[in-house]
DNA sequence: TCTGGGGTCCTAGGACCC
DNA sequence: TCTGGGGTCCTAGGACCC
């Protein structure tokens, strides 16, 4: 029979471990890392999570502890991040002709071919990861992508699998199975979880052995197909083209909520001017814009939310269009609205669907005005890169920028930012 | 009095992931 | 005082058509 193993090679609490290639000192302590806005903790040490410091918990939650044991907070840092994930996943991609990137920490890599050397090449590819670029992961080995996945949780949770857990013998599957819960299999959340239990299934071994029909009815086919991967049966392969995507969104929560339409509009300006960047980095335009902004679910305050959605005719990625867009979107929504003032908003988003290749676009019968836009627009492009993000903005980002995020305790931008290099001395 | 059936397309919303 | 951002996929249900 022909074996085809996968591997997920995922980076061990990846944000905190950037965090501490830079920094010795954070080592050994207690280290978390924020979201955006310095809401929640998204990063966590194995200090930080002994703690009992929870993943997405608030960071107000738990500012005593961090009084108490001197646990170091940072805001995310994710040109750092982004930086040092490509150096990871460009080393894992010398390992196999095979590997499909599938998050900032981890990448999915087709073992096939190693035979009796399998476990072998898996312990020096994560040998040669943390020599290279300094960063500690665990390796999960199985017959299909959620197998993988579940490897990779045990060999995070349990120390005596050396951070290499094999999944690939049915016995030793079986074993791990009947231990583990069911919530801990990839694709399987809270409602599923619930809607589980409630069947009697709690175990990924029961998961496993549930009738294919039965978790198309709990679930949807993608249950169904979770519960094939889990028998071994690939359902989900390896891409290692990037599709082309559907949609993107730039969207934020403002430093200080947004009372006027002004200061709405200069946050919506400067989220469609990013999203207009995105596009264009990508080759793409969009058919639809979404805007929209709404209050703080969070604090018990007088509640509203507004979305609009226009269509961009022809599709487009131009800086000045979308602009364009969003503020009348803006400006409608709030009039829209009969209470429209005295609402606190929170957060502002721009949302871009219906994505296509630029060249296969349609042409507009007002071509002219097309290619102003997109000469000016690439003219952004070209000052932006080369000064600096938000060297040029248009004036509707306006100036005070009061919208701008939190980010307090961001640490330097250690390879992506000339002033911000690491100065070594040698006497 | 009697009032079809079946197909496609689109959208909103849910669930999940990192 | 204080709770992120950016994605994917699936389904149900309405609109519309013949």
């Amino acid at each position: 029979m022909d074996i085809r193993p996968i591997a997920l090679i995922d980076c061990n609490n990846f944000y905190v471990s950037c965090e501490r290639l830079f920094d010795p000192r954070l080592r050994s302590i207690p280290v978390v890392v924020l979201s955006n806005n310095d809401g929640c903790a998204i990063s966590r040490s194995a200090e930080a999570k002994a703690l009992g410091v929870k993943m997405g918990e608030p960071a107000h939650h738990f500012r005593d502890k961090t009084k108490a044991h001197g646990i170091r907070v940072f805001s995310s840092n994710y040109s750092l991040y982004g930086d040092i994930s490509r150096r990871v996943s460009s080393t894992i991609a010398e390992f196999s002709p095979l590997s499909e990137i599938y998050s900032i920490d981890e990448t999915f890599v087709d073992l096939s071919g190693f035979g009796g050397r399998m476990l072998d090449h898996a312990a020096e590819m994560r040998a040669t990861v943390l020599r290279s670029v300094g960063i500690p992961t665990c390796v999960g080995i199985g017959p299909s992508k959620t197998m993988a996945k579940l490897a990779n949780h045990l060999a995070k949770q349990n120390p005596m699998f050396g951070g290499i857990c094999d999944l690939m013998d049915a016995t030793m599957a079986d074993y791990c199975m009947r231990r583990t819960d069911v919530s801990e299999v990839w694709g399987v959340g809270r409602q599923t979880t619930a809607r589980l239990r409630d069947v009697g299934i709690a175990t990924v071994a029961q998961l496993r052995d549930m009738p294919l029909p039965l978790a198309r009815n709990v679930g949807t086919v993608v249950l169904e197909r979770i519960v094939s991967e889990l028998r071994g049966v690939r359902c989900i392969d390896i891409q290692d083209v990037e599709p082309r995507r559907k949609g993107m969104a730039v969207t934020r929560s403002a430093g200080t909520p947004m009372t006027s339409l002004d200061d709405l509009q200069q946050a919506l300006s400067s989220h469609a001017t990013r999203a207009a960047q995105k596009l264009r980095n990508h080759g793409l335009v969009a058919s639809h814009v979404t805007t929209f902004f709404h209050t703080n679910p969070h604090n018990g305050s007088r509640q509203n939310s507004v979305s609009r959605t226009a269509r961009l005719s022809p599709p487009s990625n131009s800086t000045f269009a979308l602009v364009q867009a969003v503020l009348r979107a803006a400006e409608r929504g709030w009039s829209g609205d009969p209470s429209g003032n005295g609402f606190a908003y929170l957060k502002a988003g721009v949302v871009l669907d219906d994505l296509i290749p630029e060249e296969a676009a349609p042409a507009d019968l007002f071509a002219f005005e097309q290619d102003t836009g997109k000469k000016l627009s690439a003219a952004m492009d070209a000052v932006n890169d080369r000064f600096g993000k938000k060297a040029v903005v248009l004036g509707s980002e306006g100036f005070m920028r009061s919208f701008e995020t939190r980010a307090d305790m961001r640490s330097p931008r250690y390879t992506t930012r000339m002033a911000d290099l690491p100065v070594v001395s040698a006497r």
